[in-house]
Order: structure tokens, then sequence, then C-alpha cells
DNA sequence: AGGCATGCTTACATAGATGTTAGTTGCTTA
DNA sequence: TAAGCAACTAACATCTATGTAAGCATGCCT
């Protein structure tokens, strides 16, 4: 597997493609939310309180660039915005998931508690 | 999913504590590598080359310390260390795989070329 | 004695991700 | 008039992963 380009970033792997695009702290807890409902800016800055919101709009901002997810300006006053899943974010829900699964698994392996 | 502590590390999602095991930029390069036969030092450092010997020897530390690759030491002249997957290693390769495969179908949305 | 090979380690430097604090716009409500 | 809300944005600070360069121990070979 040689080296490849995109966007003036140099990738070696395929999984540091996907990293690129899913990876970081609050990418994928985002799209995890958005997979069942549209959410609003306010409401996931509520439920990922550990963000700050300069990290929420630019982590939104850099989803809604590559496509994962879709945000819509509601004209209402004041205004709201909302944010939902594109079908190519629905495609990453899967191996969200397996790392979901996987994690708890490494977890159990390491007597971590959780209430999930 | 409150978030919870592990060698002094603050999680908050499983996703993180699997990415914290298995993340970085060589972690998943090597246990892809060691999964079907041992390798040397010497020989994942020339398949690996763009990682520097320091982040090379670090992160194989990284591996043996939680778990994931042995290592052993061959007195010969000059001194051989062999790295293998261990179970739990082998148990991380699933989801290597899918992560995989997943980054090629986004690069292939986007045009990326690659030889395989 | 000096050099070479292997598998490291140490000290210092840099870049990118994330944090903190404060400000902005336009309207509403007390 | 003042304060508040929603959804940001800008400036600056910090932290961590990774990079670079050099050194080190052992024992052989010339």
């Amino acid at each position: 597997m040689p080296d490849f380009l995109k966007d003036k970033k140099r990738f070696y792997t395929p999984v540091e493609y996907v990293l690129d695009k899913i990876g970081g702290l609050y990418k994928m807890p985002i799209l995890w939310r958005l997979k069942d409902k549209p959410w609003r800016f306010s409401e996931l800055k509520k439920s990922i309180d550990r963000a700050s919101d300069r990290m929420l709009s630019k982590t939104l901002k850099e989803l809604v660039f590559d496509g994962f997810v879709a945000k819509e300006i509601i004209p209402e006053v004041p205004v709201k915005t909302v944010y939902s899943i594109t079908e190519k974010g629905q495609r990453s829900i899967a191996i969200i998931m397996a790392l979901r699964n996987y994690g708890f698994e490494l977890m159990k392996e390491d007597n971590i508690e959780h209430n999930d």
C-alpha cells in the first residue's frame, strides 16, 4: 500500500483515511446520536457537554463538508439549526457500532465498570 | 454513557478506549503484519519505514504492555527480537479488517487511486 | 583498536487537536 | 433599558503525538 494525497493531506493506509473523516473526540459521538433522528445544535451541546462550543461547531462543519451530515437552518425566532445524518453518514454507522462493541469487550476484559 | 478512568486516563466512550489501545499511526499497521507470522524489529522497520526507530519501539512496547503482542528475545549474535501476535491481538484483527474495508469504500467514493 | 549490526533510549523540537475566554447578531421578553 | 437566547466565531493557550538527531550496549570481524 503506497501513500496517497487528498486535500493536501498525505495518507498511508485506508484506516488513516477513515479516521481522518470520522475520528477525533466528537465525530462518532455526533453520528451515533444523529443515526435515529435530527438534533439541534443546543441539544447536541447539552448531550455532549464535554465538547466546547468551538469544537462542536468545528466538528459539525467538517462532517457537513465531508457529506456525513446535512445542516438545515430554520428561520424561526430565534434562528434554529437542525443537523441530520445523510445516506453516506448512515453507511458509517456499522463500523461505529462494531468499534463500540469491541470497546465494550475490551473494557470487560479490563474490568471497567460502566452503565449503559 | 458516563466517563471512566483507567491508568489515570479519562475516557468518555468505548470507542475512545479502543483507539487508545490500537489507534495512532502504527499500531494497526503492526498488528496487521503480525496476524500471519512473527516479525523481527528490523523487518517491521523496513516494512513501515515511515516510522522512526523511536516510534516503532515505543509503539511495540505499548502493544506488549496491553497484551496485543508478545516479544521474544533470541540470544544470538547479534541479539534478535521477534514480535508475535497474542490471542488478544488476534481478536483485534476483525475490527481492523472492517476499518480497512470501509476505508477502501470511502476512497473509492472519493476517486482515490490505490494499488493494493 | 576500530568499525559494524541490532535493537533500542534520551533529549529536544514541531505540528495539530483541543481547551478557554470573550465577542457577535438579531430578535424577545422583563 | 437591560438582559437573555441561539448559534456561532476569533484570538490565544496548552497538550499530546510524532519527528529528528544522537548515543548506547553487546559482541563479532578485520
